[in-house]
DNA sequence: ATTTCAATACGAGACGGACCGTATGTCAAC
DNA sequence: GTTGACATACGGTCCGTCTCGTATTGAAAT
């Protein structure tokens, strides 16, 4: 009934040995023959963890990268939002990003993956974000009746700018970024 | 010199192949292999015209999907962003939005590519944006003084949800990001 | 307490198949 | 007759599955 247990080690070797793979030689050149061959286990020994390298990768990610997620508390709504935008988006220059860039290339092309990147990985960014919001409105800085279109007018221009064009997350964006969710986000809906 | 001319008829068949099969079987489901098969064609000849099955859709879109975009004069910068986003968002909801997110797939993962897209179908959404801000500015509607910056705020939760809930873009979306917009962009940058 | 047994994990490898990208010929158009 | 389009053939990578033999667990039987 319950047989042998999986090795822990085995689950950490695999997850290191995609991000290492792809950092290396990046996601075109991440297989899961690769990832079996690094972590020095047999094939059949991933595919029992994970359907795909895209699922590798996503656990990987969701484990330690945003579990040091910042939740500031300076005052105000326009505050709280650059500090968050500023650490996230330096977050996202080196591995990181290019782990996050590979993970909407999947999803893209699988419905399935979609949903569960949304649930282990975006769901959870914008549920920092709305508490944020929550905090602005409780003080009166919030009177946009729409939290979920306030939080894709802040990770929206976040992703169109890492898929395409990385660099231009810079803090001066982070903070010009926040200005403008903040701004709207004051205004009611008419 | 001169040598056999190409046939633009393969051409033609080429791009119609691609759209078809990415329509019928998802662009996981696209290869240059299959492209070749559907279109009666060798290898060959695919690889004569196009460096990857991506190069192919870009070109297939590029061609025709965009050469009708309404560029509308409602007489204000918020009608006129409602006017485009919605048809823009509309022509997103078939077979147009899957290859939109391929095209999206293949750029995050090869640099090249990704400039490629940007400058044969990116800049030129942006460039219709960017009309509508100038007609804005010279009504004294717009007083933000980086268009690039409000673009990103356009196009950016288009992206987003295009990625990960197409079906989110509706024309309520559209206005309600068009209204954003419009009033972000009246605003003068502190 | 020891033995037996079912269930599961693991390493190793083989397999058919899809697709890649290229090299080698043939032939049509100028 | 030179150029380049076109078709065929080929080696290589990765996929996802399957089969072995072995190892590790808990539970049931002795």
């Amino acid at each position: 009934m319950t047989g042998r247990p999986r090795d822990p080690a085995v689950d950490e070797a695999i997850r290191r040995a995609a991000v290492d793979l792809t950092e290396q030689h990046g996601y075109r050149g991440l297989s899961m023959e690769g990832i079996a061959a690094l972590s020095g286990v047999s094939k059949q020994t991933v595919y029992r963890r994970y359907r795909s390298k895209g699922e590798v990768v996503l656990d990987a990610l969701a484990g330690y990268a945003f579990t040091h997620l910042p939740t500031p508390d300076t005052g105000s709504l326009r505050g709280d939002l650059t500090a968050l935008l500023t650490a996230t988006f330096a977050g996202q220059q080196g591995v990181n990003g290019t782990l996050n860039r590979a993970l909407a290339a999947e999803a893209v092309q699988d419905q399935a993956f979609a949903a569960l990147l949304w649930e282990k990985l975006i769901a959870v960014r914008r549920e920092s974000v709305r508490e944020l919001l929550a905090r602005g409105r409780a003080r009166g800085e919030v009177a946009h009746p729409d939290d979920e279109f306030l939080l894709d007018l802040v990770y929206g221009p976040m992703w169109y700018r890492l898929l395409f064009d990385p660099a231009a997350l810079t803090p001066a964006y982070a903070a010009e970024l926040a200005r403008s969710v903040a701004l709207v986000a004051a205004g009611t809906r008419p």
